[in-house]
DNA sequence: TCTGGGGTCCTTTTCCTT
DNA sequence: TCTGAAGGAAAAGGACCC
């Protein structure tokens, strides 16, 4: 029968900065912020130490820090505070201004990362990424992988992992995707959960709908107005009736979830579909006072996309951006073109196009880039366009969007 | 003093063409 | 030339995830 593992890393942000700086441990830590220079300033500060003797009374603490930014992770010595992942940083240095505050530092994260999935693939080559800390294995035809319902390869994989990295994780066994993701948290941390189908109404039903993935704040709500609050009263529920409530692609898949039942296949290698970038800046901006300022970071905004996707080899054809206004409401605007392109001048060029269509009269909290139907730049070298584009359509296609708002500054 | 950044996918709306 | 229907593609928005 299908065996699908899913892996997940326990607090793995948290504990890679533990195992850089293992005298603080225990103590509550938030992770955060900016980008990292904490390791040099601390240095700097400590000649002739290594980073993991520097008293924890010199690290930087949370009540000193000043502007923008949400926790992406929290020690669970700092959860008990009531600080917790995504709450704003000056609110957390409310109820624990003690904590220490490191910066996030993706390029180690995605270092650590590598190692475990490589680790995975050596064990088990079926693997589909699902982010920086997370996979599901196809153990199905493993050698072992059905030993035990998949446990002991589960154990074997994690062991692998800590005696290779010193990180722990947690694994969760069973017949699909969806059912598997749900095993994985049973036993958190360093944990191994088996699920079968036969354990569906012990071990499944009894749990929160909130707990599916894919059943995110909004969907919980409206389960909950309806009374349906845990997986087992969903699965109570007639097809027809999820389907005319939920609409028939959502309400069919609320059914099938609730009933354990997902075919997925485990995916090893997918094409991304867009790249992007995006800043919030320090304090909100106003399209007309800072223009200057405003027109700077747009300009770079579009150079990291270009060199994005020039690094990894890829163009695009819809290039969009992303407003969000001082009351937190964003607004997207996009154009698609007949070639492709990883061109920074191009992408500034219609990215401009695109901003000349969206309302600026609001002051702006954060501005975005994005190129997406992308193809390897390989491939889309070859292509021959259907039709040679020119500026000046594109330029007529955009002022007479433009004549409909008056209120469209015209900045950029 | 609220609320990051980088994605995917889906639904609804809008626009264009026939 | 106007009107309306229909269908498809693109644009916009939003939910969700890590």
């Amino acid at each position: 029968m299908r065996r699908i593992a899913h892996l997940d890393m326990d607090a793995f942000y948290a504990s890679v900065e533990l195992l850089r700086y293992p005298q603080l441990k225990g103590m509550p830590v938030v992770i955060g912020g900016g980008r990292r220079q904490a390791d040099d300033a601390l240095l700097e500060r400590h000649e002739g130490l290594a980073l993991n003797q520097i008293p924890v009374a010199d690290f930087p603490l949370l009540r000193d820090y000043t502007g923008r930014g949400v926790i992406t992770t929290a020690t669970y010595a700092a959860r008990q505070f009531g600080v917790g992942s995504a709450m704003g940083l000056m609110k957390a240095a409310k109820l624990c201004p003690q904590a220490v505050l490191l910066p996030v530092d993706f390029a180690q994260y995605r270092h650590y990362s590598q190692r475990f999935k490589a680790i995975i693939t050596g064990m088990a080559p079926l693997m589909e990424n699902r982010g920086v800390d997370e996979v599901y294995i196809d153990f199905t035809d493993v050698p072992g992988g059905q030993r035990q319902g998949g446990r002991s390869l589960a154990r074997l994989i994690q062991k692998t992992i800590f005696d290779d990295t010193g990180l722990t994780c947690s694994v969760g066994v069973a017949p699909n995707k969806l059912l598997a993701k749900m095993a994985s948290e049973f036993n958190k941390p360093n944990g191994v959960a088996i699920v079968g189908e036969s354990d569906l109404e012990s071990m499944i039903w009894p749990l929160a709908c909130r707990k599916i993935n894919g059943i995110g704040p909004k969907a919980d709500e409206k389960l909950k107005s309806h009374g349906i609050e845990t997986i087992g009263q969903l699965a109570a529920r007639e097809l027809q009736w999820l389907m005319d409530t939920f609409g028939q692609r959502t309400g069919a898949w609320l059914h099938d979830a609730a009933w354990g039942r997902d075919d997925r296949p485990v995916v090893t290698e997918s094409e991304p579909v867009s790249m992007s970038r995006e800043t919030t800046f320090e304090r909100d901006l106003h399209a007309v006072r800072d223009k200057a300022e405003l027109g700077g970071i747009f300009t770079r905004l579009c150079e990291q996309v270009a060199t994005d996707l020039q690094r990894k080899g890829y163009a695009g054809k819809t290039i969009g951006i992303k407003l969000r206004f001082d009351d937190f409401r964003s607004v997207t605007r996009d154009i698609t073109i007949d070639c492709y392109t990883a061109d920074a001048a191009e992408i500034r060029r219609l990215a401009g196009l695109c901003l000349k269509r969206a309302p600026l009269h609001k002051r702006l909290r954060l501005l975005g880039v994005r190129v997406g139907t992308l193809l390897s730049a390989e491939e889309a070298a070859n292509l021959v366009p259907k039709m040679a584009p020119g500026p000046v359509e594109y330029a007529s296609a955009a002022s007479k969007t433009i004549a409909k708002d008056p209120l469209t500054l015209d900045l950029f």
